[in-house]
DNA sequence: CACAAGAGAGAGCACTGCTCTTGCGAAGGG
DNA sequence: CCCTTCGCAAGAGCAGTGCTCTCTCTTGTG
């Protein structure tokens, strides 16, 4: 225990938060120009002047760095999202949600190899070790909330949902947006699992020689996607 | 040049075969194994009680190996849908589409490695080396293929489209699927990376703690994913 | 049958993640 | 104010990786 939370904080300790963070800039500008499989924790030492072993202090793993990288990149593009969200916040719910996907992209095209790292293989024979479990729900969430903004303002109408399906959404909505009819949510989960299908077919060159009108493809999904989610109403 | 193609083949061409099959076998095990970022050149040439630098007599480099290996994923992949399309191709239009769409789900389930292989992070730097193109194109166009017998019989009708993105459209309809209404590609292209969206959320844990009932969830989303994509009619 | 071409073995280079030991210097208690 | 402790970095080293080069021997083929 050093001193009181937040204040002085020690010397030594304020110097072990500015290494680790120079640690993790280091290491994000290397994922940022090689890619997750080529960030080497002797290259990021050797940017930093140090000698590898002595990154061990900081992080115990190659792992753990890259989970911590996990974790900021949810952030950000959390962020990302939902400051695009809030520029809009007096819009029509179509076009606040088409405002938040079309953030999500925009980060993705600008972070491609953090998209990688958080959508795409998951790295270390797998992981996702809880703790980025709120970054990682920051989207979902935001997509929620456009919906239940939506619902409130009579701009939501739940599509007809098979029998079999309807216990299932019913927890869905407990567990997740209470507020929000259950039978809009299994539309609103898969059309946030198929926003990321379009983004990820995108930054991963499955639409080379097929799609070529990237932002007007995009734009055009996306309002049909709300409107698969059961928003109504006009995407002004 | 030896012999005619397909004829005896030489004794020794033979072999160079067979051994490019076995280390491509191997190589498969391990990905299914471990995964692709642990596939290790030197452990399958273990497996195969060789020496890894022989090894690169069949494959220039690791790069080629897992090339190859997607190739083969894609093939596989392919495959496994156009069966499963073939063992409903006289049924409805929507029935086929969540039939082909399901094939991909399980494909994937059983072949996690493989499936993030090709639909996760591009593993080297990126490549898709265009010998992979017609390989990775087969689900697509199957998809495609449901919808043009869907128009052929009455029972797609294209969405709305907005003005902008009509040239687009009539280029997509021109290169990748002349006898379809152009004002109905860009709802099925869309729907076709969404459809990986769905699969790659739940295989790559994103639907933790979110979808339960993944087998009822994805069949409901995939009857609506083909009716956004156009398709009418029942999902007998 | 002679011989070149093909295939495998082995050593070695540069690199990786990670561990263990050693020395140093600053922080903090008596 | 001294002295001890503790955090930090360095260095050597281990096991593993992809890949190259050279050498040898087998084997298919003209």
């Amino acid at each position: 225990m050093t001193s009181s939370p937040s204040a002085p904080l020690g010397a030594r300790a304020r110097a072990r938060t500015e290494v680790t963070a120079a640690i993790k800039d280091a290491a994000r500008r290397q994922l940022a120009a090689e890619g997750a499989a080529r960030l080497s924790l002797r290259a990021v030492a050797r940017e930093l002047g140090m000698v590898s072993s002595a990154l061990y202090r900081y992080f115990p793993s190659r792992d753990d760095l890259l989970t911590a990288l996990i974790t900021d990149a949810y952030d950000s593009l959390g962020e990302a999202a939902e400051t695009a969200h809030a520029r809009v916040a007096d819009a029509a719910s179509l076009r606040r949600w088409t405002a938040v996907c079309e953030a999500v992209r925009h980060w993705a095209l600008a972070h491609p190899h953090e998209y990688a790292l958080i959508y795409g293989t998951p790295v270390p024979g797998y992981s996702a070790p809880d703790a980025t479990v709120p970054a990682a729900s920051r989207v979902g969430l935001l997509l929620l909330g456009v919906a239940r903004d939506a619902h409130e303002r009579g701009e939501l109408t739940a599509p007809p949902l098979p029998p079999e399906l309807a216990p299932e959404a019913d927890r869905m909505a407990a567990d997740l947006a209470p507020g929000l009819p259950p039978a809009a949510m299994p539309s609103l989960i898969a059309a946030w699992a198929q926003l990321f299908g379009l983004v990820g077919f995108e930054l991963f060159g499955q639409f080379e020689r097929v799609v070529e009108a990237r932002e007007e493809f995009f734009r055009h999904a996306a309002v049909r996607l709300g409107r698969a989610a059961g928003l109504t109403g006009e995407d002004t």
